[in-house]
DNA sequence: TTTCCAAATGGAAACGTTTTATATCGCATG
DNA sequence: CATGCGATATAAAACGTTTCCATTTGGAAA
């Protein structure tokens, strides 16, 4: 039997009671005589009664259901955040849509428009870099919206992260107390905010801090991918004055490197030492393994989803701005203390 | 001002004209005078009307929205099948719900349901493994159901697989004619239909074919990840009878089978020859590069999906089970012919 | 002109719930 | 034996669209 089309009315004639009754039964209200509910909980299993959410959604004004808009989901390190909104979402009845922009500001003003149109009860949004009329479209939300691995940029808007410039700065001065006094940089583009503002900034502040000078050309930028941290760092050995110690922006670029590395007859980490960032799983799928930088992605995912829940139940926040804890795994691409 | 809360209804009046006219207009339906649609387009820009999709929903029977079940949207593998998924669908329109099962039975079930409560107009499904009860439930679902990257299991249910069972025996009858008389495979569990049917069988009918034996301690199966991998080659090392040739289940395995190897001082392709499955990003991340069987997952997400259109148009289709064509990627981990 | 027909528009029902206001029931209380 | 009051239950009005049917409109043909 197709337990399709089987609405609420059905269940409320077979039970012989209203839709009122059937309506409060299905929702859990307590206002209900316990024959009743039982009467009317075998006429919904008879029936196979399924209630239409489309319904519901119209009559309540709430859909259970969060837009999540994402660069890339094949990027593994979204793949693990979307994974931690997801669980989190589930723990408190929700669902969600899904939908990629490849961080194109068009993609994201239409995604947006298209699930506040499918009525989402709020939204959680990643991207590199926040474009004004995307703010705006923001502005006019009627639904909230948590930023995940995302900077607010000063904007009022609620959002997840881990101190990316201090985070920078650790590695970077981790590597400068191992002796060297030039530490390569090799990472993504520049307009890319957590990128361009926060690793750069930290980087040379710990420069700075060590009294170390900052070289244009001890930075080469690249779009994040393994093969890019490769010929990043090839580049760079071709230089007699190359930097000894590297941050990478990712741990894939960090995987590039130390292959260029290697590649080159040098030892990771006697002759270079290198430093990760984000502690994929990548990090111990190569020898050596990768000391880097933790950014639990699958936990911004779940405090972004749950920042949300809190905000469409109204429950008291402490911060808006929640900033989480990093820290650095310390492996085999740099040498023992 | 918020867009929110303006109803086709204001945006008739604002025009003067009935709301079935702006309903035309917004869907692009052709009677309706070209003065008319202007006179409504403009009412629509001034008053930032945007159509209520569940109102939509709920008065047309479709919602534009697919849900896809996956067992883990983490797994790089699945990363790339949904990228390819979403990508079809934002080309004919629809947003997709997403959901983590983990495979396990309950979770497939209860999500199917869920799914179907919001009204989905169409289901991609990833497992392992149909479980009965699961095909139980496809049978009864309203709304059309296309597997990706899983079989069939003979159920009359379209889906899109590349044929593993050839391509295990490709990869093992290459190892084969490099000259090994024993190929070891480290692999997944048994129970995985892909993996303990088809490629456990392309694996046998290899040796076979060569005239081979089958060497139960040949076979030694993890849960596809690098280490276990790692520990299953690590096992097979210390066997004074080791098979020289290993094909591994999934990439990330075979990454854990090389590094096993160089960890024990022997070369890969000298000492041991090593071929992959899936070709995921890693298969180019390692020193050995991986040779490794090409299954397309974007494809597979992307052909899926395709499929799951043309039911819901109901457009002729072809074929049902839909077979893609499977290469192998020769790289560095097999030595030169 | 009138007649007719296609094109354009309007009216209202339907979609399947939730929710509010209202009615009824059962029962202790005075 | 009425009275009143929670506790339950009902009826009907939203919710914002699509869609079916009916009506009007504007020309072209007669």
């Amino acid at each position: 039997m197709n337990s399709n089309n089987v609405t609420i009315y059905d269940v409320a004639r077979e039970a012989g009671v209203s839709m009122a009754t059937v309506s409060r039964v299905v929702n859990g209200n307590p206002n209900v005589k316990p024959t009743t509910r039982k009467k009317v909980q075998d006429a919904i299993d008879r029936l196979g009664y399924r209630p239409n959410a489309v319904a519901r959604g119209l009559a309540s004004k709430k859909t259970t259901t969060v837009g999540v808009i994402v660069p890339d989901i094949s990027n593994i390190f979204f793949a693990d955040l979307a994974r931690g909104i997801e669980d989190v979402a589930t723990m408190y009845k929700y669902n969600i849509i899904l939908g990629n922009s490849d961080s194109s500001r068009d993609k994201e003003v239409h995604l947006l428009n298209t699930l506040l149109g499918k009525q989402v009860d709020g939204i959680i949004f990643m991207g590199g870099r926040l474009h004004e009329d995307l703010v705006e479209e923001f502005k006019k939300s009627p639904v909230p919206i948590v930023l995940a691995a995302t900077l607010n940029q000063g904007y009022d808007l609620p959002a997840v992260n881990i101190d990316y410039e201090q985070a920078a700065y650790d590695a970077t001065q981790m590597l400068i107390n191992h002796g060297h006094d030039r530490v390569g940089f090799i990472t993504g583009p520049l307009e890319q905010q957590i990128n361009g503002e926060k690793k750069f900034a930290g980087y040379r502040r710990a420069l700075e801090d060590a009294g170390l000078p900052f070289h244009e050309n001890d930075m080469i930028l690249g779009n994040y991918t393994y093969a890019s941290g490769l010929e990043a760092m090839q580049k760079m050995l071709q230089r007699d004055d190359c930097p000894k110690a590297i941050f990478a922006g990712t741990d894939e670029m960090a995987l590039g490197v130390i292959h260029a590395i290697q590649d080159a007859g040098y030892s990771v980490p006697n002759d270079f030492e290198v430093v990760g960032h984000d502690n994929t799983r990548l990090a111990t799928m190569i020898r050596p393994k990768l000391t880097t930088v933790v950014q639990p992605m699958y936990d911004i995912g779940a405090v972004a989803m749950r920042l949300l829940t809190k905000i469409l139940n109204a429950e008291e926040i402490e911060e808006k701005n929640v900033v989480l804890p990093h820290r650095i795994e310390r492996r085999d691409s740099l040498r023992q203390d």
